[in-house]
DNA sequence: TTCTTATTTGCGTATGATTCCTATTTTGCT
DNA sequence: AGCAAAATAGGAATCATACGCAAATAAGAA
């Protein structure tokens, strides 16, 4: 069992791979949806590095292996794999970047829907301390805490 | 002192919104920046809400009293205000969605110059229980930690 | 107050990210 | 192997954001 050191400092080991391969095709079986070389390999690109690709790298690093692959259905394939619960994003999906005049400690929920926000404060959370492991990467500005759903208005539309 | 209802359900006092202004102008003095019309009424208008408006509807806000106001301006402000500390963004600023296959709980890490992000794991925020208030708003499907700094790599570049 | 000058603004245009359209190809089933 | 539904490629469209420059303006000096 040799592991796999990543860019990003995590080791994934070959065996932790296979089981999120498993997993990949175990859950595009479930939901019906088919399963094709192109969903495969780009479901690979991501799962294999820790460094959190944009779709762009993925599609370059897909292109490697399928030299026709569109960047099209690298996105169409990104965000189906989000519906499945296979990955998520970085920050918040989609739209544009929203403002926060508010500066005091909060924390935020977000609708997935229609992108409704609220802030909220928490005690728990305001009394968290900043990692150790963190601090050794670099200096911290800002912490960034967001709930994500779908609101209460969202779900009866969807009944 | 009337507070003032807003859409999100908070109240802002208008002793609050005046030190919102306040707080406004003593940065932009102190920084040496000018005082415009269209940067009081820009603040203004993402202070004042607390539905975290994007820079579109901002510019619509603003357009209200300065018709002439330009949509590159409301963009070139909103980030000047924020390099000033007076406001944040919500999700991570800028640049393309970014995706993630690691699905187990852990925080990120985010370099605001690069773009470099890291994983690690906290026991602290695996602990975090949703709060009660958050249910209320709707379901929970995910919880995204984030932790922006300038990271070591970059802090020396700058000197 | 008026003058001066470095900043800012507004506009039109450029870029980057993401999505749409649709003819063609594939998959999963028989 | 053959079929129908689903998926893909690729180019064009759309949306968010940024750039370049001439005209307008804030802030300090006179």
């Amino acid at each position: 069992m040799i592991p796999i050191l990543l860019a990003n400092g995590m080791t994934l080991t070959p065996s932790e791979m296979q089981q999120r391969m498993n997993r990949f095709g175990d859950a595009l079986r479930r939901s019906g949806v088919k399963l094709t070389h192109q969903r495969m390999e780009i479901y690979r690109e991501v799962a294999r590095t820790g460094d959190h690709p944009d779709a762009e790298t993925v599609y370059r690093g897909v292109r490697k292996r399928i030299p026709t692959v569109s960047l099209d259905t690298v996105y169409r394939t990104l965000w189906l794999l989000m519906d499945l619960g296979l990955i998520t994003t970085l920050g918040s999906p989609r739209g544009s970047v929203r403002f926060d005049a508010n500066m005091s400690s909060h924390c935020h929920y977000l609708c997935t829907r229609c992108g409704m926000a609220r802030d909220f404060h928490s005690e728990e959370f305001a009394k968290f301390k900043i990692p150790d492991a963190v601090k050794a990467l670099g200096s911290v500005e800002g912490t960034h805490v967001e709930f994500r759903g779908l609101c209460s208005s969202c779900s009866k539309k969807k009944g």
